[in-house]
Formats: structure tokens, sequence, C-alpha cells
DNA sequence: CGCTAAACGAGACGGTACGTCCAGTCTTTGC
DNA sequence: GCAAAGACTGGACGTACCGTCTCGTTTAGCG
């Protein structure tokens, strides 16, 4: 039995809420991550510290929620599936690098990656909440390919996923080169058909 | 021209440097990145503070090099090439996931990556001291491949060398999946011949 | 207009405060002025070292509250008149050497007098919180005896008072000799009858 | 037997010493005395640190050779005696606050002060060079006037020149009023006539 | 006159304290 | 009766100096 009770949701003030989040991804856009401060977020949306402690854990949580309610806002339910599958997959990598490429939601995504990397409970919210479901539509259109034989048979979807968006978002994180349509074009190519040579 | 006197590396203490580096790494494997301070590598190696300040711009810059000491002494010079690609690229992924897998080579490494991420200068110290010796080892690698015919001749080995490694850092860092041997064999064969079907 | 928001003195922490000026006055007796230190009061006083600074500008201000607090608890509402005049100033400047004497109170005062030694703002708010006060009280004694014809009538009181406690907080101060009783009661007595002979 | 070898006082430099001296006057004067540093006044001095720490012992002993190779070079042999006491000790008086009303000597000695203040070895230091020296001076242009008959028999001259002195200097040290010619004429003619009534 | 030892400038070193910022908790007050 | 406002303890930040300790480089005096 906890001596400290639990905050009752049912009387939380959606209005504070909504101006937190706001200001949360307002805050990593502007002065960028590691400037990024409770205290901040608090005074610029002007509500009390405790009224952000009362409701996250941690500022990564914050951020996640945040980022969850804003960039998943316009999420679509489905990824695009024309027959075409390489075609399809360059069209969504594409989308994929420009909003990379849009530096407000560049910052936030990175600031969300660094919670990650270091904190376990928050990267298992993060493949429950985000990625996963991502992940599913993926495998979905996958799997369409899959049955029209446009994908080997024996093919593991969950590593064909990481073939295909591994390399990407591994060239934004770590600046490896540059993050261009040209790129992705290539990626999805050359993991279609492989680096052997065909007969 | 400056008007700070740039330190006299000469007359620079080896014990002093060695302590520090040292304790940056034991430090970020004992309490982690995020509980990391200046303070107490300081503390740890015997060192007033200014001695960090002194010689380091920041506490990546520190973390960046004492990672540069201890993980970059054993480097080797070049992959293996016994002729067969697919087993000589195994060995070393499976090699690279063993590292991962160590505790305190994974904490270090995490912490890098953090720092590289917010920070564009870092980025680029890493991407020419560490990333790029590492990557023409395996662009080498390939190009004997392409050279043997196991290759195809238009493939473009930096984007080749993302798709067998992107992947697997991919999963490491944003822990989507277990990290292990079968995966990374996985990822290589899948990488060698395509997702598509072969006729 | 300042921009910065000043602190609200009405939900000041009446617990912290007191332990600060305690810590304070038990500090500079202890080590004494020179190695007195803001972090050493807060530690002493179990405060952060935010709450001083968010109270006082400055260690002389800080000192010179704990004095305030502390030696001015028991302050004489008025010098005893008894209507001997060179009896009565023996009286209080043998009380005051004796309050000089003793250690704890000569470290805290030298200590004050350091600080507004340098400080304009701090030897102004001296000047009318305590010197101001004791000077009236002072001063209302002399004018009494000038009433009662034992002072000159054209005597500028604010001189007169210099005359009897100047030499006296100086040798103090200086050390240019001891502080005795017998010393103190020269002094009035030479402020009274003057250096040149009596005919 | 010491381990630590004395500093040849032969081969001291006399332009360092100078360039010292010089710097530590003017930077208290510049930069007031609570922020002066012996690292300061080194680099303005054009002096490494270790010349400083081997001929002086602390920050106080050396502003007092400082002050005493700069004030007291132009210091009289002896006080005027013009056979009007009180003309003479008005001039001496006035010559005095227009020295403490010059703010670089002020700072200066202002800055002694507070080390004397805190320190009895430098404060024994200063009366034996430069206090002693000058008390001695006053008191014989006062024996004098005992020998004239201007002067009661029974005055010891001790406690007189605090009574001459003393009133100015508390007034100076303490701010607690302006320091004019009129002031101390005011001090001269009460403590030659005294305070109580002539009869 | 050339040797040598000390003093010199420079500045890195282990430290202490500075004054600021923010984390996370606790308290008061206004709506 | 909740939440804004914000004071509280705690502790890291990056800076400034402390006093000590080498470094090479003059410089003085003796042999």
């Amino acid at each position: 039995m906890s001596t400290k009770a639990a905050p009752d949701a049912t009387r939380r003030s959606e209005t504070a809420r909504r101006a937190i989040l706001t200001a949360a991804i307002d805050l990593v856009g502007e002065v960028g991550y590691p400037k990024l401060s409770i205290e901040g977020i608090a005074h610029a949306a002007g509500v009390g510290k405790q009224t952000i402690y009362r409701w996250w854990p941690s500022k990564g949580a914050l951020l996640f929620d945040a980022f969850l309610a804003f960039a998943g806002e316009g999420e679509a339910a489905a990824l695009p599936d024309t027959g075409d599958l390489a075609a399809d997959l360059k069209v969504v990598l594409r989308a994929t690098v420009d909003e990379l490429e849009n530096p407000r939601y560049d910052r936030a995504m990175r600031a969300m990656h660094v919670e990650i990397v270091n904190d376990h409970l928050l990267a298992a919210e993060y493949l429950s909440r985000l990625d996963g479901p991502m992940r599913e539509l993926k495998k979905t259109r996958l799997r369409s390919a899959q049955r029209a034989g446009q994908l080997a048979e024996d093919v593991d979807l969950e590593v064909a996923v990481d073939m295909l968006f591994g390399p990407v978002l591994n060239r934004w994180l770590h600046r490896t080169g540059p993050l261009t349509h040209e790129y992705v074009d290539q990626v999805v190519d050359m993991a279609l058909s492989g680096l052997a040579p065909r007969p």
C-alpha cells in the first residue's frame, strides 16, 4: 500500500496538459535537447513544476508524450500498396527523410532517441506505442508483397523491416552521410535485389 | 587571433591524462551516462576539475577520447578475407555484437552516441577518427569481394556498408529486438541475396 | 522594471533564516573571517546555497544581518544617566571594551568592519541601522549633560561622540595598545578636560 | 635544519621587485582590494607567480611592502613646530585627510587595514614599521608643546595621540561622516580645550 | 671568461570556493 | 480543493585563484 496518493486522472486539467506538451515540443525545437529543462517547460506553459512531476515520471516520458501527441496525429493507418513494392517503399522512405530534414521534427526526434538510448523503460514504451504499430504497418505491406511473389517466401519480415529502415535511421542519427531521396532509393533497390550479383 | 592562451601541450601531465580517461570509462560503465559528471571524473581520477576543462571542451569530447584510447587500442588493421564473403562478414558482425553485449563497452558506446547525436562537431570528429577508418576497412573487404565476383559490380560500397551494419547498430541502439549471432547471420544473408525472390 | 523576479518574502522560511544567521555567527567565531565561506555556512546551516543567495546579496550583508540579529538583541534603550557624566561614560565604555574582549564578539565585529571598509552600500546600511541608533543614544546623554552644564554649550555633539569613542574603537581595530578599563577612563577624563592645561 | 633553501637575497632581481610593488599598488587602486589577486599582480608585473611567493609570505605582506615603498617615500622626518600647537596639529591633520581623500591612496590604505585587522603578525609589523615611527614624531611634537606649557603636564602622550588621530581615522574607515578640514579643526580644538565648560 | 647555481617567466597541477542553474520535493496562496 | 507559484535541499556546472611544482631561460658571481 502506497502512502502517496496516486493522482486522480479524472480531475486532470486538459488545458494544462496541452500547454505542457506544446511547450515541450516548442522548446526542444528552439533550444535543443541538452538545454531543455523541466523548469523551462513549466514556465513556458504557465504551469507549476509540480503539475509536470505529478503526471510524468521523467523528462523523457514527457518528451515521448509530446512527441506522440504531435507527430503521431497525422499518422497513416496503412502504407501505400500500389502493387509495386519498390515504388511504395521509396515513397514511404522519402517521406520519412523529408520529415527528418525538418529541423523542428529532427530535434524532437533526436531528443527522444537520446532518452530512449539510456532508459530501458522508455525504450519499451517506445517499442510498444510508436515503433511497434509502425512496424506492424510495414510488415503488413511486406506480407502483401510476399503473397504477390515480390518477396522471397522464407524472408523474416522483422529482419526485412530492419534492412529497409535501419540504414536510413542510422545515417540520420549518426550523420554518416547526406539523407537524400537518391540514397533511400538505393537502399530500397539494394535491399530488394541484394548485394551479390544476380545470375 | 585568440585572446585566450591555448594550453601548452608540451607541459601536459601524461599521468593526469591517463587517470582522467580511465576514470571516465570506468565511471560511465558504473553509473551510466546520465549520472556521469565532470566533477565525479575529476574526483575519481584524483585530479582538479580545471585539468579536465583545460584539455577538453566538453564532456562529449572527453568521452570520445576515452573511448578512442581504450576501445581503439586493439583495433584490427584489416577485416578477415578468407575468400568467403558471407562467412567473413558474419565473423565481423558477430564480434561486433559480442562487444556490444559487454555492459562496459555498451554503456560507453551509448554515452558517446548520445553526445554525437546532439553535437555536430563531435559527430564530425567521430566520423573522421573512428567511423571513417572502420568504414574504409569494410569497404576494402567489399572491394576485394567485388573483384572476386561475389558482389555486383554496380554496388555503391558506401551504401553496401550501411546495408550490412545499419540494421545491427539500429537494433542495438533502440533495443528493437535481441542482438544475437543468428540475427546478424540473417542480416548478412539477406543483404547479399536480397529480399526479392531469386529466380 | 527588473527582469529578475524578486523573491517573495512572505513565503520565506523562518527556520532556514535563523539557521543561516546562527551558522554564520558561529562559523566566523570558529574559523575566523578570512576562512568563512558561503558554502561552509550553507553546509553548517543544513541549507542549500541558493537559499543564501536568494536572500542576501553578499557575504557582508549576511554577516551584517547575523550581527544585528544576535548582537542587537539585548541592546539598551538608553545610556545610564546618574547625573555624573564622566562616571556614566566610563561605565558605557568599559562595557564596550568588555564586549570587544570576548573573542566571539570580537571576531564577528572585525569581520563586519572588514566588509564595511570596502563596501559603500553596506557602510550606509551599517550607519543607518547600527551606528546611527547607538549614536543617537550617546548624543541624548550628552545633550542631557549639556543642559546640566557639564558640557560646554558650543560643543558639536556629533564630534563629541567621535572624541569619546573614536580613540577606543581605533585602538581595538588596529591593536595599537591594550584595551583596558584604565585606558577608557583616561580617554573620558582627557576628552572632558582637554589636553591643554586648565588655568 | 630546513630542507627548503632560503632564497638568496643577494641574487634578487630589483626589477622584478619594483614591478611587483608597483603593480600591487596600481591594481589595488584600480580594482579594489576584494578583487585583487596574486595572479593578477604577477600578470600585471610581467612576473611568474613563484617570484611573488618566493619573497612574500602573504598578500597582506606584499601589500604592506608596496604601501611602505610608495607612501613612505616622501615621509617627513618631523612634524612642524611653529610654537602654535593647535595650528601645527591642524596642518598635519588636514594633510592627512587630503591624502585619504585621494582615491588611490584611500584604496591602498583600506586594503592594508583589512589585512591588519585579521592578521596579528602583520599588525605587529605595521605597528613597528609604520605606525610606531609616525607615533614617535607626533609624541615628539606634543612633548615640545608640553615643555612650552601648552599641554598639561600629567597628560599621557600615548593617549593624547589617540585623542587627536583616533576620531579622524575612525570617521575615515567607517565613513561615519564627511572628512573635511573643518572637521579636523574641530577635533583639534575640542581635544585641546576639552568638552567640559571652561570656567 | 666560462661554469654553475640560483632566480626568473611561464604555466600546469590538485584544490577550494565562487555564483548560477536545475532537479525533484514541500508549502503557501489565490481562484 | 486543486493547481499556480515558488521556496526549499541538494548538487553539478564552468570560472577564478590559491599555493606548489616543474620546466627551460637568463643572470649573477666565483673560480
